[in-house]
DNA sequence: CAGCATCCCCGCAGATACTG
DNA sequence: CAGTATCTGCGGGGATGCTG
């Protein structure tokens, strides 16, 4: 495990780092982010709690809460979630789309329906393309 | 190719692997992943070539030809674009869009035009949202 | 209940080299 | 030109423990 020596960068002239994506992008990431899209679908029907979310989401994959509240924390930032915490024991916060999310939870939930509508296709297609591959399930 | 030392897992119980994310969001990922989302768009347009996709898509941000290949292999795989290598010298390879793949670049282009749009709106919320939480740009 | 802090694993993705 | 193969790092994200 040589651990010594830098090593890597190899010939090295500019930064190792990766850019740090355009800001559009960042968006796009949030919004599609794993649980961004439940998120959003659910928030489009109604006003949730945090772990009503959570729970609610919980059909689809478990969310831990860490993830969760970095999820709800994005979409705030980004003005597409209104945090509503209550001053009271025990907490209680309630989060809802604003204007501006409900138009990004539209077209999410768009993407999302037509996935789910197509999704026979798709695996047709991946079925078939992997017998064409040799890359038998099977064996 | 992947030893996976299992290893540790210290107190598990259950395997330590994420759950293998379920089909629909495969695709999800693989639509509006960093370059599926441009590879989709630029298909839109017109059919491209291996190297003109890489090259239009670096007004973005640089691909590596090993993510651009990986990209549209998915892409492929998924049934929503169309590989066709013609047998000559120097290889010569077209890509395009299925039918499939035509609707569903519909709906990630609706979804990065609308974050175009927003742009601005998103900006201005995330300043003010930095700004109340102290975490000062300038400062 | 709704988070935040900490630790740590493993898988994505970049760099490099080679091939038909 | 259009890929594949191989190595490696770094950071996303899960688990756990603590707080208001």
């Amino acid at each position: 495990m040589a651990v010594s020596t830098a090593a890597g960068s190899a010939v090295a002239g500019e930064p190792i780092a990766g850019e740090p994506l355009c800001p559009q992008r960042m968006v796009m990431e949030h919004l599609t982010s794993r649980w961004g899209v439940m998120v959003l679908i659910r928030l489009l029907e109604r006003s949730h709690r945090f772990s009503e979310l959570r729970r609610s989401i919980s059909t689809v994959g478990r969310v831990s809460e860490k993830m969760l509240a970095q999820t709800l924390q994005n979409l705030e930032r980004d003005g597409l979630v209104h945090r509503d915490a209550k001053p009271v024991i025990p907490p209680h916060v309630d989060y809802s789309l604003t204007d501006l999310g409900r138009e990004a939870a539209e077209q999410v939930r768009a993407l999302a329906l037509w996935t789910n509508e197509r999704m026979d296709d798709v695996q047709k297609s991946r079925a078939a393309y992997d017998v064409a591959k040799g890359r038998a399930s099977g064996f």
